[in-house]
DNA sequence: TGTACATCAGTGAACGCGCGTTCACTGATGTAC
DNA sequence: TGTACATCAGTGAACGCGCGTTCACTGATGTAC
């Protein structure tokens, strides 16, 4: 539907106008930030009069929050998909988490804008709100799976542990993490620091015997 | 130098315009986000033409990066208040240190997005990068401090622990703390959750004898 | 203390530009019969 | 299978607007003497 069947010249209806859409919006973003993409040049890159996004996106800021909430639903998929329920060990699983989000960051530097640069207000965009709490119900289920393996007696509240994971993970996703220029340079992988500091963390709840490994 | 001597009318020279352009900005920041201020604006803003801020900054990315760099020295200054040296304790001062950054963030909205979120490349702004080690350096030194003090057998890397600690406050400042309407509420304060998390961290480390205090 | 002059920090008019937005329109598609 | 028609998703022209930027200019300030 999308091409005309002659040669490669567009038909009159773009047929996946949305998507290309959004898509555009990605790179442009990625390009110059969240701030340096216009509803005209989303338009233009994707082959449309300037017009044309109006039958889809009420406004700019609706295609932004759109971008935003496939952003924390691949981000919610790409966590799932690394904690895979525990397996094999619930410490292996609970480290490939860490890295996910360290990797999103860094491989989908335009959706990480859009869902916490954007300076999108939470309570006007209701759907970013439960997109993203969907993505941390993956780290919350992680951390209660965790708990539940702890001693009765030592068992912190698995929602305040699973704050405390995302706080850390994200502060170092944002500062040394990302993939674009606003990134710091740091004397090791990011990776690295995050494992340790969830490693010391961990100790700290008392439920860790082999800090040496 | 400022006012006219008749009434209020302005003089001919400002005699502050550069002062009162980034006031301007941090305004405009603050009421619509680091996307949301144009060079116009803040002229019209500081009651000046638009031509005039070019005799003080090359263009918007100019003054947004001079923002940005006052912003990590009042940031500086503000930790090294906090830090005041150890004293009492060094604890007692470590826990207001992290306090300290949550307070930035939530009542320097403006400040804290120039710094950390108006994409500000950090290679072509050098000037930026060294305000923020010096705010940086800070923290690194109370670690520092606490580090000297745990048993020489015990003794982490201050830089890493100075990484971890920097990371952990930057996410809950970001997430759940900064004072605009990307902030995520929280089934509690964001300094009680940093608090919890630091104790645990530093319990991790292994030198905290006094959890139940 | 006064004067001449250099320098500085503003003005305001002008320009081109791209954006957002609206509008009547039209080509393509799907469907009822 | 063909036809008529409703609906949909585009066009392109038009508009007002504010921004960035340049320019020759000018009022204010500071200073040498």
């Amino acid at each position: 539907m999308k091409w005309h069947r002659h040669g490669r010249r567009r038909s009159y209806h773009h047929g996946n106008l949305r998507e290309a859409l959004v898509d555009a919006a990605l790179d442009l973003i990625a390009e110059k930030g969240p701030a340096g993409f216009t509803f005209a040049e989303a338009a233009r890159q994707a082959g449309v009069s300037a017009a044309a996004p109006y039958r889809h996106f009420r406004d700019r800021d609706a295609l932004m929050a759109d971008v935003a909430k496939r952003g924390f639903e691949r981000f919610e998929q790409e966590l799932a998909t690394a904690w895979d329920e525990g397996r094999p060990s619930l410490r292996q699983a609970f480290d490939r988490l860490g890295k996910a989000y360290l990797a999103f960051a860094r491989n989908e530097p335009a959706y990480f804008a859009a869902m916490f640069e954007a300076g999108l207000s939470i309570r006007e965009h209701r759907e970013l709100q439960d997109a993203g709490d969907r993505a941390f119900a993956v780290l919350r289920g992680a951390c209660e799976a965790l708990v539940a393996a702890m001693p009765a007696a030592k068992r912190p509240p698995a929602m305040m542990m699973a704050l405390h994971i995302w706080s850390l993970s994200h502060g170092i996703a944002s500062l040394f993490a990302r993939g674009d220029t606003a990134r710091r340079t740091l004397p090791m992988a990011p990776e690295e620091l995050l494992e340790a500091a969830t490693l010391i963390y961990l100790e700290g709840l008392g439920v860790v015997k082999d800090r040496g490994r």
